[in-house]
DNA sequence: CATTTGCGAATTTTT
DNA sequence: TTCGCAAATG
């Protein structure tokens, strides 16, 4: 094996592909390579983006042009040509789920061998690296993870002892800049040093910095940001500590570069140096110090890196990514080699085509246009629907009709902006009968019962953190108010002692009997916890431990009995979901036999979505586009394609905001194989508040003989216009929109060519919207709805253009519509 | 200290 | 509509 490793040293820096014997796979005539199999139905730049071999090589991949098979492929190659072995590979992906996926196919193409790479998302990946590196500069190996929920929480808290609100500093402000600032690189000193401290919210601003910072480290905590920021300053810092990474790694891959932030970047650039080399800004002179010629020395090149990714698929520069690292790689990397992967093998030519109309909207890009062999396909099918439930019993029924046609409802999936729209296509669903499945919905690890049972085992693991114990400290109810705790708070800071040993000395608080009995208990629980899973013998806790550790935390404590006692329904879905928390540690016990408790959580919190686990068979998936990047269906419906909406009224104001709002649309539409679905509604129901939607701009870029409208806004908007779908669920269009050229004419079956119908819309937002501004209605006349044909108005509210009908209909049951646009007339008053 | 009530505010995307 | 917070009450 010494002879493989040493070849494998020597491939790492060769440019050119040495070619191994492969006792596994191939003939050995010499002809063949041993990776050939792995290059089967690729195509040309497809070939050379697994084949290259060099410093550095950056694949610029369009949606849906085989990625991720040609990422893991050329990682298989990697292995199979013995040019790396598993642990000198880091494979560094966005999400958990991408993590698993890839090390899955890689696995599939070469077996077990794959064991021993990394392949994980930036923040396991430091969080591995910290771990092992923690005692370096102040923190244990212990340490914990703060989530956004954790950071608001303490925020909260600095804030307000601050009094910083007063100076318009609200927790999420606080939290919002420093994440920024920490993904800029710059610390709580850094950014003091060039504040303009004359401004006393500027002043403000870096008091609270600097607190939460000096919390976290007191914690013995990093927060999300931070995981990368102080790996990089790790790095910096302590070169040799950098120099083993180096050494290591000397494949590194990463996945949605265009995702990724200053912070990110820079941790790339520093495992990417050569070895030995020092930091700049660290080092006394400030200068890069190579080696004389890394090149005579291959144990000390730098690692080769390949990054993939789509500047047109960045769609988090709101958190920071810096769409530059991608648009400037060459620069960053003097003799890179891009690869251009344009033919996309998901989409049908009429779906690309209504992507790259819409992408090529936005300027400053490089121009890359996605094509297929595969033909045009069917036709995208829009529809307008009166209300949001309109549009989602749209939605229901179309996918009825796919699910009929023979198309499983897993191949479906329904996709919007916003979280908070799911709520009207889940009661329609739910109505229907539709099987479906929330992705990306309120995480199972955010639920405050999940949360609490984490807190708990961080109060054990970590006793330095204070905002675990106090978040349980009266969970279940136990007595203990915010006068007990701060009592002990104080008492911990003025003997110097954490806040859980203030807990085991509770007598001297000066606390009611009661209250010193409760606190007692809880310190006692905690401690027999901490014996079972941390025994201070020395011995290894048993695997079980974590779950058992759990459950006794649970029982001992009443958490669990409180729960069953509520007579609160959700309560008894929180028993299951603790439950289910224990299963997890069970499974985490097989499935890492060493595993300790900080493993555990370290797991636990760096998977946001229980979600990625299962996989939604058989159910129609519900997401936000954000979460469907990376994703594919054959048919895929975008809802709520409305201004406002898609692009997001709170992007016209940032800077690239409505560019990133293109992107996402993008990324929405390109997940597509073979069916699209572009929807939206008339009416949007906002907080209890009905509200006038337009047609997103986004509509108007794609070419009208692309879309064919079952009902475009203009049906909708024109009166008469809008038929039932429950009476004439076919018919194409009804009447004359707008004043367009089809304007007056009407349809009464299918026989209406696609043309008039495009036509009739000719993707122009009708300039005049359907008003009846001036029609009274008052409780007890009786009115008809073009929809939902009679009925008698119970009441009216609001006033002016919002005034809305709260209207019986006979047949259609109560709705609530808006007077202004509603198709209604009068037909009796009493 | 806990619970209830009422009020006001705020609603994007997430590793 | 729903959530969080403050004040009032038990």
């Amino acid at each position: 094996m010494t002879d493989a490793s040493a070849s494998a040293q020597r491939a790492a820096s060769a440019p050119l592909l040495i070619v191994g014997g492969d006792r596994t796979t191939g003939p050995s005539d010499g002809t063949a390579r041993p990776d050939e199999d792995l290059l089967a139905g690729l195509n040309q730049p497809q070939r050379e983006a697994v084949t290259y071999r060099g410093p550095a090589l950056l694949i610029v991949a369009g949606a849906g042009s085989g990625k991720t098979s040609v990422l893991t492929r050329r990682v298989a190659s990697l292995l199979r040509t013995k040019e790396a072995w598993p642990s000198q590979i880091l494979a560094i992906t966005f999400t958990n789920k991408a993590a698993g996926e890839m090390r899955e196919r890689v696995g599939q193409l070469i077996g077990d061998r794959a064991q021993g790479m990394w392949i994980s998302t930036f923040h396991s990946a430091c969080v591995r690296i910290l771990r092992r590196e923690a005692e370096q500069f102040g923190f244990t190996k212990s340490f914990t993870i703060y989530d956004s929920g954790d950071t608001r929480a303490l925020l909260k808290r600095i804030v307000k002892e601050h009094e910083a609100d007063a100076y318009g500093l609200t927790p999420a402000a606080a939290m919002g800049r420093i994440s920024k600032l920490k993904n800029e690189l710059t610390d709580a000193e850094g950014f003091a040093r060039s504040a303009n401290m004359s401004d006393p919210a500027e002043r403000k601003f870096v008091d609270v910095f600097q607190d939460y910072q000096r919390a976290l480290q007191r914690a013995n905590a990093f927060d999300f940001d931070d995981l990368i920021g102080q790996t990089v300053y790790l790095f910096r810092a302590f070169p040799h500590v950098a120099d083993v990474y180096r050494r290591r790694f000397r494949h590194i891959l990463v996945d949605e570069y265009q995702d990724t932030n200053h912070a990110q970047y820079a941790l790339i650039h520093e495992l990417t140096r050569p070895v030995g080399s020092d930091a700049p800004g660290f080092s006394s002179g400030g200068m890069m110090i190579f080696e004389a010629d890394p090149a005579d020395d291959p144990e000390k090149a730098p690692a080769s890196l390949t990054v993939v990714g789509d500047s047109d698929q960045s769609i988090y520069a709101f958190r920071g990514a810096d769409i530059r690292n991608i648009t400037e790689f060459e620069r960053d990397y003097p003799g890179a080699k891009v690869v251009l992967l344009e033919q996309n093998y998901r989409s049908t030519q009429n779906i690309l085509g209504a992507a790259n109309a819409v992408i090529g909207h936005n300027f400053d890009r490089k121009d890359k246009k996605l094509w297929t062999d595969v033909g045009a396909g069917e036709l995208i099918v829009g529809f307008t629907g009166y209300s949001q439930h309109d549009e989602a019993q749209f939605v229901a029924d179309e996918i009825e009709t796919l699910h009929r046609g023979g198309l499983d409802y897993s191949q479906v999936a329904v996709f919007y902006r916003t979280n908070s729209q799911s709520r009207a296509l889940e009661e329609i669903f739910i109505r229907a009968a539709l099987p479906y499945k929330i992705m990306g919905g309120t995480k199972f690890y955010e639920r405050a019962e999940i949360k609490d049972a984490l807190a708990y085992l961080i109060a054990v693991s970590n006793p330095a953190d204070e905002m675990a114990l106090r978040r349980i400290i009266n969970r279940p109810r136990r007595g203990i108010g915010d006068v007990t705790i701060e009592s002990i708070a104080r008492y911990a800071a003025n003997e110097q002692i954490t806040f859980r040993d203030a807990l085991a000395n509770s007598s001297v608080l000066g606390v009611g009997p009661k209250i010193q009995a409760a606190i007692a208990h809880l310190d006692a629980v905690l401690a027999e916890a901490s014996e079972l899973m941390l025994p201070s013998t020395g011995e290894l806790a048993p695997p079980t431990a974590v779950a058992d550790g759990l459950q006794l935390l649970l029982g001992k404590t009443g958490y669990t009995d409180a729960l069953r006692a509520s007579r609160d329904a959700q309560d008894e879905a929180r028993v299951e979901n603790l439950d289910e928390l224990v299963a997890v540690a069970r499974e985490f016990a097989r499935n890492n036999p060493e595993g300790t408790v900080i493993d555990f959580l370290a797991e636990v919190q760096l998977v946001s979505d229980a979600d990625d686990l299962e996989d939604a068979s058989g159910s129609v998936s519900l997401m936000t586009m954000h979460t469907a990047k990376g994703l594919e269906y054959d048919a895929v419906f975008v809802t709520g394609v409305e201004e406002d909406l898609i692009p997001h009224r709170i992007s016209a104001g940032e800077p690239g905001g409505p560019q990133e709002e293109r992107r996402l649309f993008y990324v929405g539409i390109t997940r597509a194989r073979k069916r699209l679905y572009l929807s939206l509604a008339m009416t949007r129901a906002q907080f209890g508040e009905i509200s006038v939607a337009m047609p997103s701009r986004f509509l108007q870029e794609i070419p009208a003989e692309l879309i064919n409208w079952r009902q475009s806004p203009g049906d909708v908007n024109s009166r008469g216009g809008m038929q039932s779908r429950a009476l004439n669920a076919r018919r194409p269009g009804g009447g004359g929109g707008s004043g367009g050229p089809g304007g007056g004419r009407r349809y009464g079956d299918d026989l209406v060519p696609k043309s008039t119908s495009i036509e009739r819309f000719a993707n122009r937002i009708p300039a005049k919207v359907r008003d009846n501004g001036d029609l009274e209605l008052s409780a007890g006349d009786r009115i008809r709805h073009d929809d939902f044909g009679e009925g008698r108005v119970d009441a009216v509210t609001g006033e002016g253009a919002k005034r809305v009908a709260h209207v019986r209909f006979e047949k259609a049951g109560p709705k609530k519509l808006l007077i202004k646009i509603a198709p209604i007339e009068r037909i009796d008053t009493p």
